[in-house]
DNA sequence: CGCTTATATGAGAACGTTCTCGAAGGTTTT
DNA sequence: AAAACCTTCGAGAACGTTCTCATATAAGCG
């Protein structure tokens, strides 16, 4: 039984009306006897009629689809953005096309050149640690293709952006490891160039400065996300001649490696030594001793950031960038309650 | 400067030749000459054409869209599958279009429901847990849509499958721990009616049966796959009036659970008590002491589910239905040496 | 009761492709 | 030199919608 697929045909055709009424009748457009348009909602329910998006996106020059390019997926803080996008698309009928870019700028830059304009209404977007190629996004958005990017936003780009309070994020993370008598802190960052390495590294510094703890530039690294490299980061900061008792890290998963390099050291966490980490992961809670973190709003991220991007595709002409930030939120657990 | 997207018309007219063979051109189909179709390449290249997949997907009726329903993203399992997933249709140009059923039922029906049939090529499907309605999926197979399902498939529906060995992986999880002396073993089982929660099951028990261990059905408890609920089976298997002295979970999360569960009691685990888990989920090497488990292949079901999919979608015709399995493979660690 | 204005509908072009068919010209066969 | 074939191309329909325009009928107005 080969599927026929239901078309507006079929039901201008039972009905023994034009298609255009049809078409008419299935929008909220009001130029259409109440009567038809309930005979024509009748008959698309009955027969389970499906707008053929292709169609729709081909003859008005929209489609129901958003793309999504970020840097990867299988990771607490992005899986959770993308739960967020998805919950809100879906509520507005879109769908999300997903691209991943591996963080790597070449299939970054890939993707966007063979990014088909006519597949998209809009896009969602969180670069890549070396995107050097501010240029292309430029172009997209010359291009009239509405955008917004989120949490990993390039510099020098005016478009929506939405993000997390980086910076009074990083102030008060540093402030508490002060507050709890952790002094001698470094700084483990992110890779050097991306906005939030930045802001949370002039956070860290501000901290230091507000009570006066001189910095030391020994104690500020600089690296990837990935706990490998918190790992080594720490390793080297405990061969310093002056050792720190405390790291501010940029992320959990350098924290949990952090964490796992002191254990192997012997030093006792929370007591000897503070480590703060930043994001919430789920893991800062299954890790012995428990992981104070900075908590970021991921899902919020997400929606907050899907729902401005169908403002802004709705509303084009009117629509002017807007820059969201939301706070986070400290969550204080046992690798910061100092016992000395 | 608003944006004219370039058709195949613009470059007919510029090489003034005509739509048809501007279009044979472009794909590879062979009544061209060489010649002509260089000269379509070399100013297509030039005003940056891009096809546009609505037309192309009115036309052909096929879009390059695949489908992907799953209960959830943010976990690392399905993260990963879908990075696989990813990596494949990206190279084989197809786009990925997410839908997360949150483990709902409703919202499962719901998407099948709206599915608009024009906008994919295929689907790739991981059923949610109580997902009674067969039916709905039966329905879209009869209507010839590609479909393959992975990991959480469905009992009673005749479509391709894809994944991991899970009764072998049981039961090679249950030896493991017979070998190192645990042998009053429970099994926090993830819930009823799922396959796999059933093939687990019942590698376990054959296992158990193999080595002439009597089961007890109060070491059995189902519940669903979150962390807590491990942590609660786990108090309760400590409250039986016989207690086992190992658990083998089906999952790492529920794992986890039970350790956390362990600890609050302390209880050693690796030496008074055996813990294993199933997929080698990161947290298990950061939770201490590490947790033994049975290693999913993720990514791979995810490459090679989408692979089969493609392959039924170009296919069509002349394609059977197929059933991948992949086996699994032990991870020794902490949580499972005994000491005694 | 003829005139304008509203309301409701239909005819048909348009969107950007692919695809079928047929025609033109060239090459080989007989 | 006629017949048969091959290669290359163009004309135009088709895909399922939306949208513009025109038209038919009904309602309101003086």
């Amino acid at each position: 039984m080969p599927h026929h697929l239901v078309t507006i045909k079929d039901i201008a055709k039972i009905l023994k009306i034009s298609v255009s009424t049809v078409s008419r009748a299935l929008r909220d457009t009001y130029d259409v006897n109440r009567e038809t348009k309930e005979k024509v909602l009748a008959v698309a329910a009955e027969l389970k009629y499906k707008p053929n998006f292709n169609a729709t996106g081909l003859a008005r020059g929209s489609t129901h689809n958003i793309g999504i390019i970020l840097p990867f997926i299988a990771n607490y803080y992005f899986s959770t953005v993308i739960t967020g996008i998805q919950e809100v698309a879906h509520a507005k009928g879109y769908n999300i096309i997903l691209f991943v870019t591996n963080d790597s700028p070449e299939r970054e830059l890939s993707i966007i050149k063979n990014l088909s304009f006519s597949s998209f209404d809009g896009l969602l977007v969180s670069i890549c640690s070396d995107s050097a190629e501010d240029n292309h996004f430029q172009q997209l958005i010359e291009d009239e293709m509405p955008i917004v990017f989120f949490d990993r936003v390039p510099k020098n780009i005016d478009a929506s952006k939405v993000m997390q309070d980086d910076y009074n994020g990083a102030f008060e993370a540093v402030e508490h490891l002060i507050q709890n008598n952790f002094t001698k802190i470094a700084h483990i960052a992110g890779p050097k160039g991306l906005t939030f390495t930045e802001k949370r590294l002039q956070g860290y510094l501000d901290a230091l400065k507000k009570h006066e703890i001189p910095v030391n530039e020994k104690w500020i690294i600089f690296s990837g996300f990935s706990q490998e490299c918190g790992e080594a980061d720490t390793s080297r900061l405990l061969a310093c001649e002056e050792r720190p008792n405390a790291i501010f890290a940029v992320n959990d998963r350098k924290a949990i490696g952090a964490m796992l390099a002191l254990k192997k050291q012997n030093i006792e966490i929370g007591k000897d030594f503070g480590v703060i980490g930043f994001t919430n992961d789920p893991v800062s809670t299954i890790i012995s001793p428990t992981l104070t973190t900075m908590a970021e709003p991921a899902y919020d991220i997400g929606s907050i950031s899907c729902e401005l991007l169908i403002k802004q595709i709705t509303k084009k002409k009117y629509f002017h960038n807007e820059d969201v930030v939301l706070t986070c939120k400290l969550i204080s657990r046992e690798s910061t309650m100092r016992g000395k």
